[in-house]
DNA sequence: CCTTTACTTGGCAATTTTACCAAGTAATTT
DNA sequence: AAATTACTTGGTAAAATTGCCAAGTAAAGG
């Protein structure tokens, strides 16, 4: 591959690897009815807080979600209005044969 | 995260990954016009034939292609036709700050 | 039927991703 | 101001992904 072209699709790469977790792909969903502190988003997906976080800084770096903290918390919100239509294309695709 | 909602998303979280790397994006873009055989494929994205036909397979397996052989050529097509409204939604979010 | 063409598959080293723990920071409460 | 709460960051081991080479298969041509 071109060098010319894989920088072309970088941008979207980041955006579409920062969906492509399981945890990831749930904190969006919730995201999708309104903003959610961490803790939110821990009760959510479980696991170590801090790989809360982590997996909130991927999609915060890929411009997918942005943070405001308000007293203790951190709220996050999605910045994409338009996952929505995209989860039902991918959900209208059988598994395979 | 609890077991149940990992698998709820396992799903989307294949698809999603095959398309999150730049020659299976470029792969993608390029089938929306119509079906290729691999040889085009490597053509566009470069590289070991081996390494265009081992990112195809994780397409096929995801279920977002499907491949037919006709003569020594093995055409792909996409079966997903709603890629495009994503990737629009994905190309309107700017870089982060 | 032997060769060529167009792929696919197995194997493997290098890179990337993931998830925990431990330690650090900022705002709030006591 | 000391302690608590709600995170974030650094470090790291384990797991997954990537890309090449070498070897294998299937269809077509000579």
């Amino acid at each position: 591959m071109t060098k010319n072209l894989k920088s072309r699709f970088e941008h979207r790469v980041t955006i579409i690897k920062a969906l492509a977790h399981p945890s990831r792909l749930a904190m969006a969903e919730a995201l999708q009815e309104g903003e959610r502190c961490v803790c939110d988003l821990r009760d959510l997906i479980g696991g170590d807080l801090s790989t809360v976080s982590k997996h909130l800084s991927v999609m915060r770096d890929a411009g997918l979600v942005e943070a405001e903290k308000r007293g203790l918390n951190v709220y996050y919100r999605l910045r994409c209005p338009c996952l929505l239509g995209f989860f039902d294309c991918v959900d209208s695709l059988a598994p395979r044969r």
